[in-house]
DNA sequence: CATTGCCCTGACAACGTTGTCCAGGGCCTA
DNA sequence: TAGGCCCTGGACAACGTTGTCAGGGCAATG
């Protein structure tokens, strides 16, 4: 009975812990049943050269009939790589970060590299946590869509050799390659738009200031108001937590304050859609505009600034690659720009 | 010079392979830095009892001034348990398997494990790849939405004790746990709606006659209308790609033949999405009913038969955790009810 | 026929961690 | 004061793989 996968446990010694992978067969063992050496089966699973026809011919033999698979664990340990890189992102179920977690898949992919990916849920300490545990599991690299805003955590890591992308927000407090869209630009534009058809009470309803697109949107609105000479009146702009009650309230409220807005600028898709859904329960036609692209916004003609999630991840995902490939230049920002597109709701001329 | 972290390559002798980690320092680094053992090194990291404070103490500074991070690569070999868990998708920027992805990423997080996930964009090749891939990778646990009709290929990792679940199709020549949406019973349920509201010329346009829900909502459809005695014309059903370009071609079609519908029934958001878009553009006013909800759906008045993504994904990894914690009972088929939400679109009368 | 050189092959160490076991020292009890 | 126990710490092997190196067989060459 030599060939059985493995002997039990020997009588005395020390012993390994208990379940392992329900003995799964090793290398060792294919060795053994095919009756060649362990590194011979090594260069056949790993179609390295220098291995005779009928030698190969019977160790594929003994793998198939034993159903061994190469364990990546211990091939990582050895080879100092784990062939994956990490996303941390805020949301998965955000339609917004679906497309750019799938975008960055597909490099992933294209370089051989498999993803594991974890949400923030906007909390700094989870970030720190998901990202520091996916360190520990040394992938070769970390995309980050930033929660907190103090990054340095990150330091020994990046010094040790861990490749790492900032993506759609900035990192905080450490200097680093960071793809963002022109969250500025676009707000800027998106509310210029509306002040070009007519409005001069134009609300901002945002996401929470201490997100740094939010911020800055905001100023891109605060910067268009004001080229065009335009006041703010304070009550018009409402940022924080993005869910539906509260973005309801907000909505509400600009509309129905002493100096009512004419028009609203909506900081984000979350955002977006619930002010539609307010807007609509509506006597007063209101304008609106929203960042962010959102299915099926064609068919309810809503204006949009649009960014390219999908581009966002693949140009990180890119970015990454060519580090880990030996890339040694100076961290660089990249800033992709976003686009307007009409459909009708940001071309509502002002009610009064 | 004794405690750099490591000393140079030595002169002669076997090399490990070259990059590493970047030199990043270990366990033994540590305890030299330290002045104490390395298991006792160990017993602080993994906070094991039977450590004096003082050498506790120690032991901290060393890790902190050294900017240890335990490499999990090793600990998973040593363990036998990676402590992660594979998520095969079909398409994680679709925005039904966001959810799902995300409700088992949390369920994940409550066990203490990360998540890898990768897309088979339909194509079973890819599937068999990738969930081989995480198995290479020793996951504890793997969750599939099968692209493919065989499984067979999983067997042997199953047998090797990965544990398995299929979600939202069932496998293939494979015994499993498997968790569904009442594909058959949601279909029935719409096809019936619209013939209550005298409907008696409705199409059915769904996915790719392989994937096993398409099938099942066609053979809802087809029961719905042997129900209520009518009778199907051929050139009502249309099964393909969901790709806008043949939907829309499908969608003309169904309403321009010599025996027009006056309703449709579309087997899945992609295809709903693109059919809305169709029939905004037509004079007739015909009755639609999706299968899947749809973000601002309710704005557009859409009907739909609702299935809860994030429900399907929470209800495998509980499944999934719960063999891996060690329940042994016979594979479960379970099969979560859908929920018809009228919305305007589905009670549209007939216009003949 | 002897020698050189190439091609295959396998023995061995090492990756960084954890489980087991043993040794030494301090403290308490008799 | 002696004996025993507990607490702490460390030596060692092992997880399954891959890089290095050395040895044996064989063909080609002088």
């Amino acid at each position: 009975m030599a060939d059985s996968p493995r002997p039990p446990t020997p009588p005395g010694g020390p012993r390994g812990p208990e379940p392992r992978y329900g003995n799964r067969p090793t290398m060792k063992d294919v060795a053994a049943r095919a009756g060649v050496g362990l590194k011979t089966v090594s260069r056949v699973v790993n179609g390295e050269p220098g291995v005779t026809p009928d030698t190969e011919r019977r160790v594929q033999e003994a793998i198939e009939s034993l159903g061994f698979r190469r364990n990546d664990s211990a091939r990582v340990l050895r080879k100092g790589r784990t062939a994956s890189i990490g996303l941390v992102l805020e949301d998965l179920a955000d339609p917004f970060y679906g497309p750019l977690s799938r975008a960055v898949e597909e490099v992933a992919r294209a370089h051989g590299a498999l993803l594991i990916n974890g949400s923030s849920a906007e909390d700094p300490d989870r970030e720190q946590e998901l990202a520091l545990a996916l360190c520990a599991r040394r992938v070769d690299g970390l995309i980050v869509i930033p929660a907190g805003h103090d990054h340095r955590y990150l330091e020994p890591e990046i010094k040790a050799g861990i490749a790492t992308v900032f993506v759609d927000r900035p990192p905080g407090r450490i200097d680093a390659d960071v793809v963002l869209s022109d969250s500025f630009g676009g707000a800027r534009a998106g509310v210029a738009h509306l002040i070009a058809h007519g409005h001069r009470r134009i609300a901002f309803i945002g996401d929470q200031p201490r997100i740094h697109t939010a911020v800055e949107r905001l100023r891109g609105y605060r910067v268009a108001m004001e080229d065009a000479g335009l006041e703010i009146d304070d009550s018009w702009v409402a940022l924080g937590s993005t869910a539906p009650e509260r973005v309801q309230k907000a909505v509400t409220a600009v509309l129905s304050g002493p100096e009512p807005v004419t028009a609203i600028f909506a900081g984000n898709n979350r955002v977006t859609v619930t002010a539609v859904r307010v807007l609509a329960g509506q006597d007063r036609r209101v304008a609106l505009v929203g960042f962010d692209d959102i299915e099926l916004a064609d068919l309810l003609g809503i204006t949009v600034i649009a960014q390219d999630a999908a581009t966002l991840g693949r140009t990180a995902a890119e970015r990454l690659f060519r580090r880990l490939d030996g890339a040694n230049d100076e961290p660089t920002q990249v800033a992709l720009e976003t686009v307007l597109i009409p459909r009708g709701s940001g071309e509502i001329p002002p009610s009064d």
